[in-house]
DNA sequence: ATGAAACCTGACCAAACGGTCAAATTGAGC
DNA sequence: GCTCAATTTGACCGTTTGGTCAGGTTTCAT
């Protein structure tokens, strides 16, 4: 038991997790408005008044959970950037992006409720992170298209056209569910999906698939 | 001034299209539990208890604004059986669905808002009537594969892509202007995205464009 | 051991909300 | 003009919610 420097901070860092999880959780299943401090503490285990010792108030704690989010879809943004070739830097984007989806849905979810409400806390970090952010891989597309390396098309659609489509399988997984017979997507079902989803999108931009990377097509049930 | 049968009942009428008009665009902008019965009432210029003589619980109202939604969706997803050609009928679906979202956001954003927080109001008509139309159009898209008029995708992972991309200029309208220097996109700069949108797609499922429907690629702006 | 600081919690409060109600107003049929 | 049902409205009510607070408990450096 040597425990002596971090039994304390360590609890702190312990109950702030479990609060900023429940909250994601709960943020993500009813909205802004409709998350009440009490769901969140019980969910933590905590009673509401410990909840408010550690985030002042409930828009504090939105905004922490909403920058996490932000900071893990930044870090999934990266992955454009890992390869020169647009085969290889959209066919990662789109994977990861997707593979989020799949093991962060929640997170997903209190992003859309953020835009779709005008990012009242955020708004910010879309004028300047995102801004530039997109920006920058605008350019990068830019370029392929001038190189002959994919068909002409239009940077921001294509961008928006790979968020939507890959966040889809996080902000409406309950309407997948249901058009599945109400269960959730099995692995298989999903890597089919996944599979694609990057297929298509390549294709549509005039990208051949070069490695023989098995992509089934086959019906998902 | 012949109105004597019509004057009371069409007041009637004109009131309630005021309150599903006011309710719509409060849902659409907080969410159900952010919209009060008092801010609808307010934005359909009559005191709230005069609300709550036309719809009795606000629940009610908000099931009404739902289906009203769910059946313009409907009419445009009839525009997917107009054609038999794959190449016609998707480009028109894709279109409407577009026009729509430019049109009318703010349903778009009520259905969202449903779906991520899985669906209290609507989940028997995902189970019924969605459940039903999608079964016959993925139906559709399968006998196209198997007619080799388009590359074998999964139906499922297509219907999704069409949805969630032509919605997201509807759900994320938001993110789009402010990555748009935070104005609104101009009639041009949505013309040139859902062209890219159809053209993306339908090239992404190995449908060749045969007609000289003349689609530009340029960047939008 | 001890004092101070950090942490925890049951009880409480003011504001906001959905919904009610009784009284007033309107308008169509006679 | 009169009647009565439909409509309108300000005032009101019980509940929920975000947040506070006083007082108790734990931790840790000395």
């Amino acid at each position: 038991m040597d425990r002596k420097v971090s039994t304390r901070s360590a609890a702190r860092a312990e109950t702030e997790r479990a609060i900023l999880s429940a909250a994601e959780a709960v943020f993500a299943e009813h909205g802004y408005r409709g998350a009440t401090t009490g769901m969140i503490a019980e969910r933590a285990g905590i009673p509401k008044a410990n909840l408010h010792y550690y985030f002042a108030t409930k828009e504090a704690l939105y905004r922490q959970v909403v920058e996490n989010i932000f900071m893990i879809w930044l870090d999934a943004a990266n992955s454009f950037d890992d390869c020169e070739d647009p085969e290889e830097a959209l066919t990662h984007y789109i994977t990861t992006k997707m593979d989020i989806s799949r093991q962060h849905p929640m997170g997903s979810k209190v992003w859309a409720n953020e835009i779709l409400h005008r990012a009242p806390v955020i708004q910010d970090y879309l004028e300047t992170t995102l801004r530039e952010w997109t920006a920058t891989r605008i350019a990068i597309i830019e370029r392929w298209v001038g190189e002959g390396r994919m068909d002409p098309v239009d940077p921001r659609t294509l961008l928006y056209m790979i968020w939507s489509t890959t966040q889809h399988y996080a902000d409406f997984i309950h309407q997948i569910e249901t058009l599945n017979d109400g269960k959730p997507l099995s692995d298989d079902q999903f890597a089919i999906a996944r599979d694609n989803v990057v297929r298509i999108i390549l294709s549509g931009v005039g990208i051949r698939a070069r490695a023989a990377s098995s992509v089934k097509a086959g019906a998902a049930r």
